[in-house]
DNA sequence: CTGTTAGCGCTTTCAG
DNA sequence: CTGAAAGCGCTAACAG
C-alpha cells in the first residue's frame, strides 16, 4: 500500500522522472506524444504529488496558519469560512488554530504554524502579548479585525461602529442609554459615548453593563447579565448597545423573562452582523467581512513575495448599521 | 532571512547535525554536556524543526484532513473545535475544509488531503457520491455523524432522536404533530413518526413541511418556511419538531410574527442542541459530539498505526433530549 | 556515545 | 526536447 511517486509515473510512461515534473508543472518544451503518456498514466493510478516533497524543494508551503481567539461567535466563522475561499483561490491551504483567548496556547499555536513551515499568518490576536515575537518572526504575519501597532492589520473603524449605534438611537428619539462590553476602554464604547456627547446627551456610567469574554460557552456572560438584572431590578435605560450579537441576544432573551418588550420598551443594537441577528431580527452594526479579508490576504501575499521590509499597513474599514426589528420603533 | 536548520544549531553546539535530530527526539544515549549546549542553542535562535522534512522522510505528516458539509450550523462549529482539540491532544494537526454540500468541491478537498500526504481523513459526507471513491483511497477514512457503508463511521442515531421528540410531545398531550426536514426519508422524521404509531397517534404528511439544505445561508429554508405560511394561513398541529435548531428557530421567530405563541400555542423541539438552543431557550435533541469525536479519532488512529483491513466499523451513538421553554408546557 | 552515509520525492541546473 | 545529478532538512542505519 505503498504511496505512488513520480518515478512509478515515469516508468509507466517510458519517460525520465524529471520529465514528469515538467509535464505536471506545466513546462513547455515536452514532446507532445510523451506528455500525454504521462498523463494518462497520471490518471490512470491516481497520483497526485507529494506537496511535502515539493515544500522541502522550494521552501515554500502554500499554507496560511490562521489563528483566531475564538470560534463561539458566528462572526468568526464566517471569516474563517471566507478566509479559506480566498486562499483556495490562490491556492493556498489554511491550517486553522483556535487560541480561546489564551495567549499561551496563542503561542504554541504560531510555534506550530513555523514548524509546518507556513507561509504566512494571519492572526485574531488574543492581547498584545504575543505581538512582538510575532514580529520577530521570519514568516510574515498580519493581524485581521484588530489593528495592533508593531505589524500589518487590517481591522475595522469600531469606534464609528459605536457612533453609528449611537446615532441611530438618538434619531429614535432616545434619551438614556446603556452599553454592554468586556471592557469600558472599548473603542466601541468611546465612539458610541462621543456621538452622546456631540449631541447633547450624557452617558452614565452605571449603564456600563460589564460581561467578562466568553472563550468557550456564554454561561458567563448570561450570568453576568443576570447578576445585573438582579442587581438594578427594572433598568432605567431604554436603548442598549451591545459589544457582539451574542451577547445583545442573551439580553434580549433576559429582557423578555422579565417582561420587557423589545423594542418597545428596551431598543438593541448588536455587533458583528452575524447570521444570528438575520434570523433574529436584531440590528446590528455590520462588518465588511469579504473586503477584510481580501484586503488582508493581498496584503500577506505582498509580503510573502516581495520580502523587503516596506513600511506597516495598517487599514481601517468602515462598518455599516443594519436596522431590524429590536430597534425599529420611533419614540415619541 | 533564511530558515535555521538542524546544520546551523549543530555547528552552534558543536555537535554533528545527527545528534541534535536526537537530542530533540529525545533520543537516550546524548553525552549531557551536549546535549545541554543543543538544547541552549535551539532555544537560543528559536529554532523549529521543519516539518515537511520529518514528512517526506517519515512519510506521515501528522495531519488529518477534515471535510464536512458546511459551517453556519454551530453544531459543526462545535464538532470541529472538538475534532480539533482531540488531534492536537494526539500531536496532529488539522486540515480543515468545508464541501458546502457539493460532492465536487468535496472531491477536490479529498484530493488535496492526498497531496498534503494526510495520515487519515474524517469527513462529514454530503451524499453517498464520492464514497466508493474515498473507500478505494490508499489513506483511511472514516466518516462522522452520518453513517455509511463501505467506509468505517462514527454516527448517531437519528430514528431514537426523532423517537425522543415524538414521546416528549406525546407526554405533553400534544395529538397534532409537524415536522420540518429536507427530506422525507429522514431517519429522524421515521423514528418521529413510528413512535407516533406506536402510541396510537398518526401523521398527516401534510404536515411534512419542506425545506431547502441550507449551504451558505438561511434565506433558502426562510423563503421555505414563509411560503409554508402562506400556503396554509395558521397551523392546525400543536407541536412540531425541526431538523435542526438553526430551522427550528427560524420558525419560532416566523411563528411568533404571526402571533402564535411558543409553546403554548406550538411547541417547539429542535436538533443538536447547539448554543443557539441554549441561548434561546429552544428544546433540542442534543448529540454527544465529544464522545463522537473521541471515538472517531481512536478508530481512526489504529486504522493509521495498524493498517490491516479488519472488519468496518459502523457505530451509532445514542442523542438525548434536552427540554427548554420551547415545549415545556402540558397540554390539557 | 557520536559522526558518516544514505535517501524520502520533488524541482532545478546542466549537459547532451 | 530530455536524462543525469544535486540537494532541500530530516531520520535511521551503520560504523567506530
Amino acid at each position: 500500500m505503498k504511496k505512488i511517486t513520480m518515478k512509478e509515473i515515469a516508468k509507466l510512461a517510458n519517460v525520465s522522472q524529471p520529465t514528469v515534473s515538467r509535464v505536471i508543472n506545466g513546462n513547455k518544451g515536452v514532446n507532445e506524444e510523451a506528455a500525454k503518456r504521462v498523463l494518462d498514466a497520471i490518471q490512470k493510478v491516481g497520483y497526485v504529488p507529494n506537496k511535502a516533497a515539493q515544500t522541502l524543494k522550494q521552501s515554500n508551503s502554500k499554507i496560511i496558519g490562521v489563528c483566531v481567539s475564538e470560534i463561539y461567535n458566528p462572526y468568526f466563522v464566517e471569516l474563517i469560512d471566507t478566509l479559506e475561499l480566498e486562499a483556495r483561490k490562490k491556492d493556498y491551504n489554511i491550517i486553522f488554530h483556535n487560541s480561546k483567548h489564551n495567549p499561551i496556547t496563542e503561542w504554541e499555536n504560531i510555534q506550530n504554524f513555523i514548524a509546518r513551515q507556513v507561509d504566512g499568518i494571519i492572526i485574531v490576536p488574543t492581547s498584545d502579548y504575543n505581538i512582538q515575537k510575532i514580529k520577530d518572526l521570519r514568516t510574515p504575519a498580519i493581524s485581521i479585525t484588530q489593528n495592533k501597532k508593531h505589524i500589518d492589520s487590517v481591522g475595522l473603524d469600531h469606534r464609528k461602529g459605536g457612533e453609528l449605534a449611537a446615532a441611530s438611537f438618538i434619531h429614535s428619539g432616545h434619551n438614556s442609554f446603556a452599553y454592554i462590553g468586556t471592557t469600558p476602554e472599548d473603542e466601541k464604547l468611546i465612539g458610541f459615548k462621543s456621538c452622546l456627547y456631540e449631541n447633547g446627551f450624557s452617558f452614565d456610567m452605571k449603564n456600563y453593563i460589564h460581561v467578562e469574554e466568553s472563550s468557550t460557552n456564554n454561561y458567563l456572560m448570561r450570568r453576568d447579565l443576570e447578576k445585573y438584572f438582579n442587581r438594578v431590578g427594572q433598568p432605567d435605560f431604554t436603548c442598549v448597545f451591545a459589544t457582539n450579537d451574542i451577547v445583545a441576544l442573551e439580553f434580549m432573551k433576559l429582557a423578555q423573562e422579565k417582561s420587557l418588550s423589545i423594542p418597545k420598551d428596551i431598543a438593541v443594537i448588536g455587533f458583528d452582523d452575524t447570521f444570528l441577528a438575520k434570523i433574529t431580527g436584531l440590528s446590528s452594526v455590520h462588518q465588511p467581512v469579504e473586503k477584510m479579508v481580501k484586503t488582508t490576504f493581498s496584503i500577506l501575499m505582498n509580503r510573502i513575495e516581495d520580502g523587503t521590509s516596506s513600511e506597516l499597513v495598517d487599514i481601517k474599514l468602515e462598518p455599516t448599521l443594519i436596522t431590524r426589528q429590536s430597534s425599529n420603533i420611533k419614540r415619541t
